[in-house]
DNA sequence: TCGCTATGAGACATAGTGTATCGGAGAGCA
DNA sequence: TGCTCTCCGATACACTATGTCTCATAGCGA
């Protein structure tokens, strides 16, 4: 018998859905949102029209479940003193929501957040996942002498991640770990 | 007689295409992108659909020209030091491409950028200039002392319109001028 | 093996898209 | 004022997309 309660998900369900997930997220990496349709996905996926419908009635829900299992995950170090950690994390982000085929995500994220609850809701948290965790690192510095201690906080997540998005996102140009380093300097680091 | 070549364009013609582009800047603000068609538009100008494909057989061109008329302008200061030009600068681009109900032709912009090349040059033409006008004056600024001289001019546009960029469009907080004068002490000014 | 459930295929009404046509109203000019 | 030309709105049309429903089939778990 399974565990209690815990029924074991039917394997059929299993790899439609990723299928079609798999399918979404190559039809917004290629055309962008405007491109994940119900149809467009059902043809992509090799999978019945009625049947995407049947797991995702609306399309919001269809992109909120390809953009978290894309970019749910994110592991944060927390080793050393804050500004490795801090430097760390956000080389993370780099690679994880800014990475080169990971972007239109997070854009379809900010420009489709208010569309619906559950988007809205999926936006807050990576959002507010990352946010917390710069500011938290940013706290931390200020105490172990790493980190300039008039750094506010809640502006210093703007300071960080703000200028690695709109190189990424905006000039579409390369985040190098270079760019990450000069940019703790200037901002974070404690003044010598 | 009109002045040579040049023929008054008939007032029928620049009635309804202001009608309908206004109309599409309530749609792009009230709903998004996703809300512009050809049919929403026509209903919402009170203009005859037929007549919108005529004018703009293209969404892109429609959206483009709509972005266009709301972001086109953007008046630089050029006096004082280079410092108090990138200054007022930055607050010009804080009200103007980032202001509340324009953010949405931002990010309009930036996600259908590369949907077309009319939308692409748009895009283009629009982000350098900003970017042209912050590098020079970065570039100035250097020289005559009021800019660290040791900020690459090309990291600088990122981390002065990065930050907000990032806090406009991503918390959605607003961009106060103290947050522009922080932002430029910390990033921009000579160091003491 | 047997019930159960998810799937694919297709039918269906409805709504949207892009194009063409046509009469009427307004612009420009003498 | 009267004339011509252009633009507009309305409508028709073929076509595609959307969302819902039904039903036979195949794979699942026991």
């Amino acid at each position: 018998m399974s565990p209690a309660g815990e029924t074991q998900p039917d394997p059929r369900v299993t790899a439609t859905r990723s299928r079609v997930l798999a399918a979404v997220s190559s039809l917004l990496e290629s055309g962008g949102p405007s491109e994940v349709t119900h149809s467009s996905v059902a043809r992509a996926a090799g999978v019945g029209r009625a049947t995407v419908y049947r797991h995702w009635p609306r399309i919001d829900a269809l992109l909120a479940d390809a953009i978290e299992t894309r970019l749910g995950v994110n592991p944060p170090a927390t080793t050393g003193d804050a500004l490795t950690d801090l430097r760390s994390m956000l080389l993370a982000i780099v690679n994880g929501v800014f990475a080169d085929d990971s972007a239109v995500f997070f854009t379809t994220l900010l420009i489709r957040g208010g569309d619906t609850p559950q988007m809205d809701a999926l936006r807050r948290e990576i959002i507010e996942r990352r946010i917390g965790a710069i500011r938290s690192l940013v706290e931390r510095g200020a105490v172990d002498g790493s980190i300039d201690p008039t750094l506010d906080p809640d502006r210093a997540v703007s300071y960080l991640a703000g200028p690695i998005m709109h190189r990424r996102i905006v000039l579409g140009r390369p985040v190098t770990p270079d760019f990450v380093d000069d940019l703790l300097l200037r901002f974070a680091a404690t003044p010598a």
